[in-house]
DNA sequence: CGACACCTTGAAGAGGTTCAAGAAATGTGG
DNA sequence: CCACATTTCTTGAACCTCTTCAAGGTGTCG
């Protein structure tokens, strides 16, 4: 058999569970591989797609780790997601074709390229890749619901518990420890993202490594006390 | 025919342009026309669904206008948008077969209910209604990448700014008025959903019409000079 | 008409930002 | 491989925006 067709099958790779639909009869598992048309390799700070750039597909991530964010006019820029692998990235170019946000790898990374038109063609006659784009959207807008209620409604240091949470919960279901994580964006992408400043977070994690509830090692994290992370994000659950 | 069989077709609807694929064949339209199983009406403050609800289908809005919010444990909650004739409430609820936030009528309103099953099954036979699908999230992707811009990086007034112009946009692609509207929702919801409190809504308000911007009485809002609210959301581009 | 929800405005206070300086890590070129 | 330049991070102090608390006004609905 050609190593380069098992190289490109989703059948054979070990992320299938995260970015594709599960419990597939053989035949359709065969057409899901037809999907990815081909990998794209990125150094640290490469761009996958920039705002204006034509949509033509999406990508599912291999290896490595990705930010995206939007731009305004005159130049501000938020941070609105941090992307790892099994994540799907370019949902955001579906309406217009045209992509509004910027995708940057932030550590040398591996995309696998999904022709748009290719899944829309299968989701037509393999039901289960319909329902999995379905959820994978809604997934995002209630991922971006969570944002909002962050960025709405918490303060500095509820922001950046909740934000260690999630990181280390999504890199946990990637066989990656509990407690420890290593950052793969500075503080200024940190604030971006959580609406504060890099100075505001800097303080943030210092007060957290004072009070024993983590140590920091500029951007290795380890988190001694997961309790006290989740009773900041949930303060009123004192029992 | 029977008038009923008129009343719940899309294809009589003048709203189908905002909420209905276009350019559909004629075979098409008429299968389309079956997605609405009925209607229902609610008075203001009726919830459409809950936080926990079962998840059963989508909602398109006919008459009325909504809001949606998550809520946390402890009780705080966030507005996560405002919703009108024309829109579709209820994507949240896809990904794990429950509705993630509340979705409340701020005025006496009426929906289609489309149930979820016959749009997975017809969006695989008429092309234009998945394609259409898919937008129509992907559109709530980027609306909500929009609102993390302004809760992350924006100050008070140019929220409420952004928050005007957006609402009077909206309304104006319906018909209204491009400078007058009635806001069907309280400043304490309005500051929920741009991250502030009531009194700085209000505030903000009040030097909007200082300033001769807007002139507001309660809800009523008559904007005077667009191009200084443009200005205060994008304050680079001042040629 | 009275009760209630909603809105406005003032004054004091807190949380986060800004500005600034220095330390630590990282990368680069000789 | 080391020295230097650059980026990133930390910490302090002053400042500012928004919040909090409070009181009074306005509008609405039974």
């Amino acid at each position: 058999m050609d190593p380069k067709s098992i190289k490109v099958a989703c059948s054979n790779c070990n992320l299938r569970e995260l970015c594709m639909p599960m419990g597939l009869a053989t035949e359709d598992i065969e057409r899901i591989d037809t999907l990815v048309a081909s990998r794209r390799k990125l150094t640290r700070g490469e761009s996958l797609f920039r705002n204006g750039d034509k949509f033509t597909g999406l990508y599912a991530i291999r290896v490595g780790f990705f930010k995206t964010s939007v731009t305004t006019e005159d130049g501000r820029d938020q941070v609105t997601g941090f992307q790892m692998a099994g994540e799907i990235i370019g949902l955001d170019g579906i309406v217009n074709d045209l992509h509004t946000c910027d995708a940057v790898a932030l550590e040398d990374a591996e995309v696998c390229v999904i022709p748009y038109d290719m899944i829309e063609t299968l989701s037509r006659e393999v039901t289960a890749l319909q329902q999995h784009m379905h959820k994978v959207m809604s997934r995002e807008i209630v991922r971006e619901h969570g944002v909002m209620l962050l960025l709405g409604s918490m303060r500095a240091e509820e922001r950046l518990a909740a934000f260690l949470l999630n990181l280390v919960q999504r890199l946990h279901a990637r066989g990656f420890s509990q407690s420890e994580l290593v950052l793969r964006m500075t503080r200024e992408e940190i604030g971006s993202y959580l609406g504060l400043k890099l100075e505001t977070v800097s303080r943030s994690f210092s007060k957290f490594a004072e009070d024993g509830i983590i140590e920091v090692k500029q951007r290795h994290v380890r988190i001694m006390d997961t309790e006290a992370l989740k009773q900041m994000v949930n303060p009123q659950t004192c029992h």
